[in-house]
DNA sequence: GGCAATGTCTACCAATTGGTAGAGAAATTT
DNA sequence: AAATTTCTCTACCAATTGGTAGACATTGCC
Protein backbone atom coordinates (compact mmCIF):
# COMPACT_ATOMS: atom_id res chain seq x y z
CA UNK A 1 0.00 0.00 0.00
CA UNK A 2 1.03 3.48 -0.35
CA UNK A 3 0.08 6.68 0.33
CA UNK A 4 -2.50 5.48 2.79
CA UNK A 5 -3.17 5.54 6.39
CA UNK A 6 -1.60 8.96 7.06
CA UNK A 7 -1.95 10.16 10.37
CA UNK A 8 -1.93 7.11 11.74
CA UNK A 9 1.86 6.42 10.81
CA UNK A 10 2.94 9.17 13.29
CA UNK A 11 1.38 7.99 16.43
CA UNK A 12 2.83 4.49 15.76
CA UNK A 13 6.01 5.94 15.08
CA UNK A 14 5.81 7.98 18.36
CA UNK A 15 4.83 4.90 20.06
CA UNK A 16 7.61 2.69 19.34
CA UNK A 17 10.25 5.57 19.54
CA UNK A 18 9.20 5.91 23.19
CA UNK A 19 9.73 2.39 23.77
CA UNK A 20 13.20 2.14 22.09
CA UNK A 21 14.48 5.56 23.41
CA UNK A 22 13.81 4.72 26.92
CA UNK A 23 15.25 1.10 26.19
CA UNK A 24 18.25 1.75 24.59
CA UNK A 25 18.86 5.65 24.90
CA UNK A 26 19.08 8.13 22.33
CA UNK A 27 22.24 7.46 21.05
CA UNK A 28 21.48 3.59 21.12
CA UNK A 29 18.18 3.53 19.16
CA UNK A 30 18.90 4.14 15.30
CA UNK A 31 16.63 5.02 12.60
CA UNK A 32 17.09 2.31 10.62
CA UNK A 33 16.27 0.05 12.91
CA UNK A 34 13.23 1.91 14.53
CA UNK A 35 11.85 1.77 10.38
CA UNK A 36 12.53 -2.12 10.93
CA UNK A 37 10.65 -2.53 13.46
CA UNK A 38 7.61 -1.04 12.89
CA UNK A 39 7.84 -2.38 9.14
CA UNK A 40 8.59 1.10 7.23
CA UNK A 41 11.22 2.72 5.49
CA UNK A 42 13.42 5.22 7.67
CA UNK A 43 12.76 8.08 5.35
CA UNK A 44 8.92 7.65 6.08
CA UNK A 45 9.91 8.33 9.53
CA UNK A 46 11.79 11.56 8.17
CA UNK A 47 8.83 12.76 6.84
CA UNK A 48 7.11 12.79 9.85
CA UNK A 49 9.72 13.99 11.94
CA UNK A 50 12.76 16.18 10.22
CA UNK A 51 15.81 14.68 11.84
CA UNK A 52 16.50 12.19 14.79
CA UNK A 53 16.45 14.75 17.41
CA UNK A 54 13.28 16.26 16.34
CA UNK A 55 11.81 12.59 16.46
CA UNK A 56 13.64 12.35 20.29
CA UNK A 57 11.77 15.85 21.51
CA UNK A 58 8.58 15.10 20.44
CA UNK A 59 8.50 11.89 22.13
CA UNK A 60 10.03 13.91 25.38
CA UNK A 61 6.85 16.34 24.70
CA UNK A 62 4.57 13.13 24.30
CA UNK A 63 5.78 11.45 27.37
CA UNK A 64 5.36 14.44 29.66
CA UNK A 65 2.13 14.82 28.92
CA UNK A 66 0.94 11.55 30.38
CA UNK A 67 3.19 12.58 33.09
CA UNK A 68 1.52 15.60 33.73
CA UNK A 69 -1.91 13.90 33.77
CA UNK A 70 -1.22 11.17 35.87
CA UNK A 71 -0.41 13.87 38.47
CA UNK A 72 -2.94 16.16 37.33
CA UNK A 73 -5.20 12.87 37.93
CA UNK A 74 -3.93 12.39 41.55
CA UNK A 75 -3.83 15.77 42.67
CA UNK A 76 -7.46 16.12 42.03
CA UNK A 77 -9.17 14.86 44.55
CA UNK A 78 -7.67 17.25 46.83
CA UNK A 79 -6.32 15.32 49.65
CA UNK A 80 -3.80 16.48 52.49
CA UNK A 81 -0.32 14.85 53.52
CA UNK A 82 0.48 11.21 53.75
CA UNK A 83 -3.01 10.29 51.66
CA UNK A 84 -2.26 13.00 48.95
CA UNK A 85 1.45 11.19 48.37
CA UNK A 86 0.09 7.65 48.27
CA UNK A 87 -2.55 8.84 45.34
CA UNK A 88 0.30 9.98 43.54
CA UNK A 89 2.46 7.00 44.22
CA UNK A 90 -0.83 4.91 43.06
CA UNK A 91 -0.90 6.56 40.05
CA UNK A 92 2.49 6.66 38.68
CA UNK A 93 2.20 2.61 39.42
CA UNK A 94 -0.36 2.78 37.29
CA UNK A 95 1.13 4.58 34.73
CA UNK A 96 3.98 2.11 35.15
CA UNK A 97 2.32 -1.13 34.94
CA UNK A 98 -0.07 -0.05 31.56
CA UNK A 99 2.69 2.28 30.02
CA UNK A 100 5.62 1.46 31.33
CA UNK A 101 8.24 3.06 28.48
CA UNK A 102 7.51 6.25 29.43
CA UNK A 103 9.08 5.83 33.07
CA UNK A 104 12.10 4.00 30.56
CA UNK A 105 12.02 7.66 28.76
CA UNK A 106 12.12 8.95 32.19
CA UNK A 107 15.47 7.33 33.57
CA UNK A 108 16.79 8.03 29.68
CA UNK A 109 16.51 11.71 29.72
CA UNK A 110 17.46 12.45 33.57
CA UNK A 111 21.08 11.87 32.07
CA UNK A 112 22.85 14.63 32.84
CA UNK A 113 24.48 14.21 28.98
CA UNK A 114 21.19 13.53 27.70
CA UNK A 115 20.54 15.55 23.96
CA UNK A 116 17.86 17.14 25.76
CA UNK A 117 18.35 17.33 29.65
CA UNK A 118 17.47 21.19 29.26
CA UNK A 119 14.22 20.40 26.94
CA UNK A 120 12.95 17.76 29.78
CA UNK A 121 13.66 20.31 32.47
CA UNK A 122 11.73 22.68 31.40
CA UNK A 123 8.57 20.13 30.93
CA UNK A 124 9.53 18.66 34.44
CA UNK A 125 9.94 21.94 35.99
CA UNK A 126 6.48 22.67 36.46
CA UNK A 127 5.81 19.26 38.02
CA UNK A 128 8.81 19.08 40.52
CA UNK A 129 7.51 23.27 41.50
CA UNK A 130 3.95 22.02 42.95
CA UNK A 131 5.28 18.90 44.33
CA UNK A 132 8.20 21.21 46.14
CA UNK A 133 5.22 23.61 47.35
CA UNK A 134 2.88 20.81 48.17
CA UNK A 135 5.62 19.24 50.20
CA UNK A 136 6.72 22.44 52.21
CA UNK A 137 2.78 23.28 52.73
CA UNK A 138 2.35 19.77 54.74
CA UNK A 139 5.31 20.53 56.64
CA UNK A 140 4.43 23.77 57.47
CA UNK A 141 0.95 21.93 57.99
CA UNK A 142 2.56 19.73 60.59
CA UNK A 143 1.28 16.76 58.19
CA UNK A 144 4.92 15.61 56.93
CA UNK A 145 8.01 15.27 58.69
CA UNK A 146 9.99 18.69 58.55
CA UNK A 147 12.92 18.58 56.52
CA UNK A 148 14.81 19.89 53.33
CA UNK A 149 11.86 20.19 50.60
CA UNK A 150 13.91 19.74 47.80
CA UNK A 151 16.20 16.70 49.39
CA UNK A 152 13.53 15.42 50.72
CA UNK A 153 11.46 15.21 46.77
CA UNK A 154 14.87 13.78 45.39
CA UNK A 155 14.77 10.68 47.87
CA UNK A 156 10.71 10.69 46.85
CA UNK A 157 11.30 10.84 43.46
CA UNK A 158 14.29 8.21 43.52
CA UNK A 159 12.65 5.73 45.59
CA UNK A 160 9.85 5.77 43.02
CA UNK A 161 11.44 5.96 40.09
CA UNK A 162 13.73 3.22 40.80
CA UNK A 163 11.03 0.65 42.16
CA UNK A 164 8.85 1.35 39.02
CA UNK A 165 12.16 0.41 36.78
CA UNK A 166 12.68 -2.81 38.82
CA UNK A 167 9.56 -3.83 37.57
CA UNK A 168 11.10 -3.63 33.86
CA UNK A 169 14.03 -5.07 34.92
CA UNK A 170 12.47 -8.06 35.70
CA UNK A 171 10.40 -7.69 32.52
CA UNK A 172 13.33 -8.30 30.66
CA UNK A 173 14.97 -10.75 32.22
CA UNK A 174 11.87 -12.85 31.50
CA UNK A 175 9.80 -12.10 34.54
CA UNK A 176 6.62 -11.32 33.80
CA UNK A 177 5.91 -9.13 36.84
CA UNK A 178 2.37 -10.90 37.86
CA UNK A 179 -0.38 -8.15 39.38
CA UNK A 180 0.46 -9.59 42.61
CA UNK A 181 3.99 -9.08 42.67
CA UNK A 182 2.81 -5.56 41.68
CA UNK A 183 0.85 -4.49 44.15
CA UNK A 184 3.13 -6.38 46.82
CA UNK A 185 6.11 -3.94 45.62
CA UNK A 186 3.77 -0.73 45.58
CA UNK A 187 2.24 -1.29 48.92
CA UNK A 188 6.18 -2.48 50.30
CA UNK A 189 7.39 0.88 48.91
CA UNK A 190 4.40 2.98 50.61
CA UNK A 191 5.29 1.20 53.81
CA UNK A 192 8.68 2.63 53.36
CA UNK A 193 7.68 6.26 52.48
CA UNK A 194 4.60 7.04 54.80
CA UNK A 195 7.37 5.51 57.18
CA UNK A 196 10.17 8.12 56.00
CA UNK A 197 7.91 10.85 56.11
CA UNK A 198 5.17 10.50 58.88
CA UNK A 199 5.62 13.60 61.37
CA UNK A 200 8.30 13.25 64.26
CA UNK A 201 6.05 11.19 66.78
CA UNK A 202 6.76 11.83 70.21
CA UNK A 203 7.26 15.65 70.86
CA UNK A 204 10.60 16.58 72.58
CA UNK A 205 10.64 15.53 76.19
CA UNK A 206 9.41 17.72 78.47
CA UNK A 207 11.92 20.13 80.46
CA UNK A 208 13.18 19.20 83.92
CA UNK A 209 12.24 21.84 86.35
CA UNK B 1 57.66 9.76 21.32
CA UNK B 2 56.72 5.93 20.22
CA UNK B 3 56.66 2.76 21.88
CA UNK B 4 57.35 4.60 25.41
CA UNK B 5 55.01 5.09 28.42
CA UNK B 6 53.58 1.58 28.10
CA UNK B 7 51.53 0.06 31.33
CA UNK B 8 50.12 3.80 32.18
CA UNK B 9 48.10 3.90 29.01
CA UNK B 10 46.49 0.99 30.13
CA UNK B 11 45.37 2.79 33.36
CA UNK B 12 44.77 5.91 31.57
CA UNK B 13 42.17 4.21 28.86
CA UNK B 14 40.41 2.55 31.48
CA UNK B 15 40.01 5.94 33.99
CA UNK B 16 38.94 8.01 30.93
CA UNK B 17 36.85 5.43 29.33
CA UNK B 18 35.17 4.88 32.89
CA UNK B 19 34.36 8.89 32.72
CA UNK B 20 32.90 8.68 29.16
CA UNK B 21 31.09 5.41 30.05
CA UNK B 22 29.30 6.54 32.76
CA UNK B 23 28.79 9.94 30.81
CA UNK B 24 27.24 9.18 27.24
CA UNK B 25 26.56 5.59 28.11
CA UNK B 26 27.87 2.57 25.89
CA UNK B 27 26.10 3.06 22.37
CA UNK B 28 27.23 7.15 23.12
CA UNK B 29 30.74 6.66 23.35
CA UNK B 30 33.15 6.36 20.52
CA UNK B 31 36.45 4.50 20.44
CA UNK B 32 38.16 7.91 18.31
CA UNK B 33 36.10 10.01 20.57
CA UNK B 34 37.54 8.24 23.55
CA UNK B 35 41.27 8.19 21.79
CA UNK B 36 41.11 11.92 21.05
CA UNK B 37 40.13 12.74 24.64
CA UNK B 38 43.58 10.58 25.46
CA UNK B 39 45.46 12.36 22.77
CA UNK B 40 46.29 8.87 21.05
CA UNK B 41 44.99 6.67 18.34
CA UNK B 42 41.89 4.12 18.47
CA UNK B 43 44.21 1.61 17.36
CA UNK B 44 46.29 2.04 20.59
CA UNK B 45 42.77 1.13 22.64
CA UNK B 46 42.26 -1.62 20.75
CA UNK B 47 45.97 -2.78 21.35
CA UNK B 48 44.99 -2.53 25.15
CA UNK B 49 41.63 -3.74 25.04
CA UNK B 50 40.56 -6.62 22.12
CA UNK B 51 37.39 -4.79 21.60
CA UNK B 52 35.07 -2.16 22.37
CA UNK B 53 32.93 -4.77 24.61
CA UNK B 54 36.12 -5.99 26.43
CA UNK B 55 37.03 -2.62 26.90
CA UNK B 56 33.66 -1.68 28.73
CA UNK B 57 34.02 -5.04 30.67
CA UNK B 58 37.12 -4.23 31.56
CA UNK B 59 35.73 -0.90 32.64
CA UNK B 60 33.03 -2.49 34.77
CA UNK B 61 35.00 -4.97 36.75
CA UNK B 62 37.46 -2.14 37.42
CA UNK B 63 34.66 -0.13 39.32
CA UNK B 64 33.07 -2.96 40.47
CA UNK B 65 36.37 -3.59 42.56
CA UNK B 66 36.04 0.08 43.79
CA UNK B 67 32.34 -0.45 45.31
CA UNK B 68 32.98 -3.91 47.00
CA UNK B 69 35.99 -1.98 48.02
CA UNK B 70 33.98 0.53 49.85
CA UNK B 71 31.49 -1.91 50.87
CA UNK B 72 34.24 -3.58 52.68
CA UNK B 73 35.52 -0.84 54.37
CA UNK B 74 32.07 -0.01 56.14
CA UNK B 75 31.42 -3.33 56.79
CA UNK B 76 34.62 -3.47 58.61
CA UNK B 77 33.95 -1.42 61.10
CA UNK B 78 31.50 -4.71 62.99
CA UNK B 79 28.86 -2.24 63.62
CA UNK B 80 24.96 -2.70 63.30
CA UNK B 81 21.48 -1.72 62.71
CA UNK B 82 21.39 2.03 61.83
CA UNK B 83 24.56 2.58 62.57
CA UNK B 84 25.79 0.49 59.66
CA UNK B 85 23.58 1.59 57.16
CA UNK B 86 24.70 5.17 58.13
CA UNK B 87 28.74 4.02 57.82
CA UNK B 88 27.77 2.47 53.80
CA UNK B 89 26.09 5.58 53.05
CA UNK B 90 28.90 7.64 54.39
CA UNK B 91 31.44 5.45 52.34
CA UNK B 92 29.17 5.31 48.99
CA UNK B 93 28.73 9.19 49.62
CA UNK B 94 33.24 9.05 50.17
CA UNK B 95 33.30 7.13 46.73
CA UNK B 96 30.76 9.69 45.01
CA UNK B 97 32.89 12.37 45.93
CA UNK B 98 36.25 11.66 45.32
CA UNK B 99 35.27 9.33 42.14
CA UNK B 100 32.12 10.44 40.96
CA UNK B 101 32.12 8.45 37.79
CA UNK B 102 31.81 5.31 39.54
CA UNK B 103 28.20 6.19 39.94
CA UNK B 104 27.69 7.09 36.80
CA UNK B 105 28.57 3.90 35.52
CA UNK B 106 26.48 1.98 37.98
CA UNK B 107 23.52 4.09 36.52
CA UNK B 108 24.20 2.96 32.89
CA UNK B 109 25.33 -0.28 33.57
CA UNK B 110 22.06 -1.16 35.53
CA UNK B 111 20.08 -0.12 32.32
CA UNK B 112 18.28 -3.51 31.30
CA UNK B 113 19.35 -3.33 27.83
CA UNK B 114 23.21 -2.53 29.02
CA UNK B 115 25.78 -4.40 27.01
CA UNK B 116 26.50 -6.18 30.16
CA UNK B 117 23.12 -5.85 32.57
CA UNK B 118 24.10 -9.94 33.18
CA UNK B 119 27.98 -9.37 33.66
CA UNK B 120 27.22 -6.42 36.22
CA UNK B 121 24.75 -8.45 37.71
CA UNK B 122 27.08 -11.35 38.46
CA UNK B 123 29.79 -8.62 39.61
CA UNK B 124 27.21 -6.78 41.94
CA UNK B 125 25.14 -10.34 43.20
CA UNK B 126 27.36 -10.77 46.16
CA UNK B 127 27.26 -7.27 46.92
CA UNK B 128 23.52 -7.74 46.88
CA UNK B 129 23.46 -10.81 48.91
CA UNK B 130 25.59 -9.51 51.72
CA UNK B 131 22.98 -6.11 51.85
CA UNK B 132 19.94 -8.32 52.11
CA UNK B 133 20.87 -10.84 54.80
CA UNK B 134 22.46 -7.84 56.72
CA UNK B 135 19.01 -6.40 56.48
CA UNK B 136 16.91 -9.50 57.45
CA UNK B 137 19.33 -10.18 60.51
CA UNK B 138 18.96 -6.79 61.78
CA UNK B 139 15.32 -7.13 61.08
CA UNK B 140 15.00 -9.86 62.91
CA UNK B 141 16.86 -8.77 65.81
CA UNK B 142 14.56 -5.43 66.25
CA UNK B 143 16.80 -2.84 64.88
CA UNK B 144 15.23 -2.02 62.00
CA UNK B 145 11.80 -2.12 61.16
CA UNK B 146 10.44 -4.95 59.31
CA UNK B 147 9.29 -5.11 55.90
CA UNK B 148 10.53 -7.28 52.92
CA UNK B 149 14.07 -6.77 52.67
CA UNK B 150 14.56 -7.45 49.09
CA UNK B 151 12.22 -4.42 49.11
CA UNK B 152 13.40 -2.30 51.46
CA UNK B 153 17.10 -2.97 49.62
CA UNK B 154 15.91 -1.44 46.85
CA UNK B 155 14.18 1.93 48.17
CA UNK B 156 17.47 2.16 50.05
CA UNK B 157 19.37 1.64 47.09
CA UNK B 158 17.31 4.16 44.50
CA UNK B 159 17.17 6.63 47.45
CA UNK B 160 21.41 6.36 47.69
CA UNK B 161 22.22 6.53 44.03
CA UNK B 162 19.62 9.09 42.80
CA UNK B 163 21.00 11.38 45.70
CA UNK B 164 24.24 10.43 44.51
CA UNK B 165 23.76 11.33 40.82
CA UNK B 166 21.64 14.65 41.50
CA UNK B 167 25.02 15.70 42.96
CA UNK B 168 26.39 14.68 39.26
CA UNK B 169 23.69 16.10 37.64
CA UNK B 170 24.72 19.62 39.43
CA UNK B 171 28.00 19.38 38.28
CA UNK B 172 27.19 19.28 34.86
CA UNK B 173 25.15 21.83 34.98
CA UNK B 174 27.74 23.72 36.10
CA UNK B 175 27.30 24.47 40.12
CA UNK B 176 30.18 22.88 41.77
CA UNK B 177 28.79 21.16 44.13
CA UNK B 178 30.61 22.64 47.58
CA UNK B 179 31.53 19.92 49.92
CA UNK B 180 29.06 21.81 52.41
CA UNK B 181 26.47 21.18 49.58
CA UNK B 182 27.31 17.27 49.36
CA UNK B 183 27.63 17.38 53.79
CA UNK B 184 23.81 19.14 53.72
CA UNK B 185 22.73 16.43 51.17
CA UNK B 186 24.28 13.64 53.09
CA UNK B 187 22.81 14.51 56.23
CA UNK B 188 19.16 14.95 55.03
CA UNK B 189 19.03 11.61 52.97
CA UNK B 190 20.17 9.77 56.03
CA UNK B 191 17.04 11.67 58.01
CA UNK B 192 15.19 10.48 55.17
CA UNK B 193 16.64 6.81 55.73
CA UNK B 194 16.71 6.39 59.75
CA UNK B 195 13.17 8.08 59.70
CA UNK B 196 12.12 4.99 57.23
CA UNK B 197 14.42 2.74 58.92
CA UNK B 198 14.11 3.36 62.69
CA UNK B 199 11.80 -0.01 64.09
CA UNK B 200 7.97 0.59 64.49
CA UNK B 201 7.41 4.71 66.14
CA UNK B 202 4.61 4.82 68.32
CA UNK B 203 1.13 5.68 66.72
CA UNK B 204 1.48 9.04 65.53
CA UNK B 205 -0.15 12.38 66.52
CA UNK B 206 -3.66 13.93 65.90
CA UNK B 207 -3.75 15.56 62.71
CA UNK B 208 -3.54 19.04 62.56
CA UNK B 209 -6.05 21.60 61.33
C1' DG C 1 75.85 -3.95 17.81
C1' DG C 2 72.17 -7.16 16.74
C1' DC C 3 67.49 -8.66 17.78
C1' DA C 4 63.16 -9.87 19.59
C1' DA C 5 59.43 -7.91 22.32
C1' DT C 6 56.66 -4.14 23.15
C1' DG C 7 53.93 -0.25 22.09
C1' DT C 8 52.14 3.32 18.97
C1' DC C 9 51.23 4.67 14.68
C1' DT C 10 49.41 5.18 9.39
C1' DA C 11 46.53 3.18 6.04
C1' DC C 12 42.56 0.84 5.04
C1' DC C 13 37.89 -1.41 5.16
C1' DA C 14 33.05 -2.91 5.37
C1' DA C 15 29.06 -1.73 7.76
C1' DT C 16 26.12 1.58 9.75
C1' DT C 17 24.79 6.22 10.74
C1' DG C 18 21.61 10.39 9.95
C1' DG C 19 20.10 12.79 6.09
C1' DT C 20 18.87 14.46 0.87
C1' DA C 21 16.63 14.12 -3.76
C1' DG C 22 13.20 12.91 -6.09
C1' DA C 23 10.05 9.19 -8.22
C1' DG C 24 5.54 7.40 -7.91
C1' DA C 25 1.07 5.76 -5.83
C1' DA C 26 -3.25 7.07 -3.60
C1' DA C 27 -6.58 10.45 -2.02
C1' DT C 28 -8.54 14.98 -2.48
C1' DT C 29 -9.75 19.05 -4.78
C1' DT C 30 -10.96 21.44 -8.81
C1' DA D 1 -10.82 13.93 -15.75
C1' DA D 2 -7.12 16.72 -14.56
C1' DA D 3 -4.39 18.75 -11.18
C1' DT D 4 -2.70 18.86 -6.60
C1' DT D 5 -1.70 17.32 -2.19
C1' DT D 6 -0.36 13.66 0.82
C1' DC D 7 2.33 9.91 1.84
C1' DT D 8 5.76 6.21 1.22
C1' DC D 9 9.14 4.54 -1.33
C1' DT D 10 14.03 3.67 -4.02
C1' DA D 11 18.44 5.47 -4.76
C1' DC D 12 22.15 7.82 -3.03
C1' DC D 13 25.65 10.19 0.01
C1' DA D 14 29.19 11.83 3.26
C1' DA D 15 30.58 10.93 7.80
C1' DT D 16 31.38 7.85 11.44
C1' DT D 17 31.56 3.36 13.42
C1' DG D 18 34.37 -0.79 15.29
C1' DG D 19 38.01 -3.41 13.59
C1' DT D 20 42.32 -5.43 10.64
C1' DA D 21 47.08 -5.31 8.63
C1' DG D 22 51.18 -4.06 8.96
C1' DA D 23 54.95 -0.35 9.15
C1' DC D 24 58.03 1.62 12.41
C1' DA D 25 59.99 3.27 16.64
C1' DT D 26 61.73 2.25 21.24
C1' DT D 27 63.34 -0.71 24.92
C1' DG D 28 65.83 -4.25 27.17
C1' DC D 29 68.50 -8.45 26.53
C1' DC D 30 72.33 -11.13 24.29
Amino acid sequence: MRGVAGSDTRRRILDTALTAFGRDGYAGTSLDGLAAELGIRKQTILYWFPSKLDLFEAVVDDAAVDLADAFDEAAAGGLAGLDQVQAIVDRVFRLAVHRPQVLGLVREVTRPESPTASRLGARIRPLYDRARDFLTREMEAGRIRRSDPAMLLLSLYSAVVGMVTELEVQRTVGFEPTLRSTVLRRRELMRFLRAALTPEPPPPPPPGP
